[in-house]
DNA sequence: AGGTTGCATCGAGAAACGTCAATGCAACCC
DNA sequence: GGGTTGCATTGACGTTTCTCGATGCAACCT
């Protein structure tokens, strides 16, 4: 019983053609939503729970694993990843005891496919001028 | 003066081959650098100032042509501004009276390549054990 | 020079965020 | 049942963020 076909975010085009972050002006409803998702990623902890999660062998990762990696107190935790899966980043399942949390591979593709840039072959130099700066 | 840029970008692990953030666990210092720009994407008006910058022909934008597209002050959106540059997304260029904007490829590529998948071709099945543990 | 326009910077106030100790609840064990 | 462990929720506090009006500065234009 595999529970992968938990889709989010379905407001590009209907088969996801072209992604619109850099591609066109968003509208204000999408730049809502995105940066909802965003902002559930500008957190180094939950980064790091993120990336733990994801990269656990078997796909899945017990709470009682991650809270003793962080020198922070368990409810922050508890609190950090109850964030990621209200953002459709990760999700949770009880058995028994212990609390499994997985990677919803949906979010971070479609989040990987926005932030692509659409000219695979850049024409225009990129030299920034020498005094631009500050 | 103002502050310096801060210096996000940070390159991959020892090869560059895979972006180490569903591959393998982060380390807390690079979970810190790349939360701040996930964290300046973070909010709608930013990320709509991005996505007008990134999509706009020619490859720059005025800001004058930035600040009447939202329903807030011009401080605001010149903070805004400020924040997507400090963290390398965009880049500015004075031209006699207009300041002018444009997109760094280079974080945008790095984010979407962090955000990536890696198991497009999976060697192992990973189906979830239904009731394989405990 | 004086006036005007475009954009950045400076405080300040309200809202949101990250963190913790205390508590609640479900599942196991004796 | 009573006790224990694993995790979520609550309430509170300090810090950060978002926004604004006021001000500063650079570049243009008579």
């Amino acid at each position: 019983m595999s529970k992968q076909e938990l889709v989010v975010l379905g407001q590009d085009s209907a088969e996801g053609c072209c992604p619109t972050l850099l591609t066109a002006p968003m509208a204000e409803d999408q730049a809502v939503e995105l940066a909802k998702v965003f902002k559930a990623l500008g957190d180094p902890v939950r980064l790091r729970l993120l990336s733990m999660i994801a990269s656990q062998q078997g796909g899945e990762i017990c709470v009682c694993d991650l809270t003793p990696a962080f020198d922070l107190s368990q409810p922050t935790i508890s609190h950090h990843l109850k964030l990621l899966k209200q953002t459709g980043l990760i999700a949770s399942e009880r058995r028994g005891t212990w609390v499994y949390y997985r990677l919803l591979p949906a979010m971070t593709d479609h989040l990987s496919a926005v932030l692509s840039n659409p000219q695979t072959e850049p024409l225009q130099p990129l030299d920034v001028p020498a005094g631009a700066a500050s």
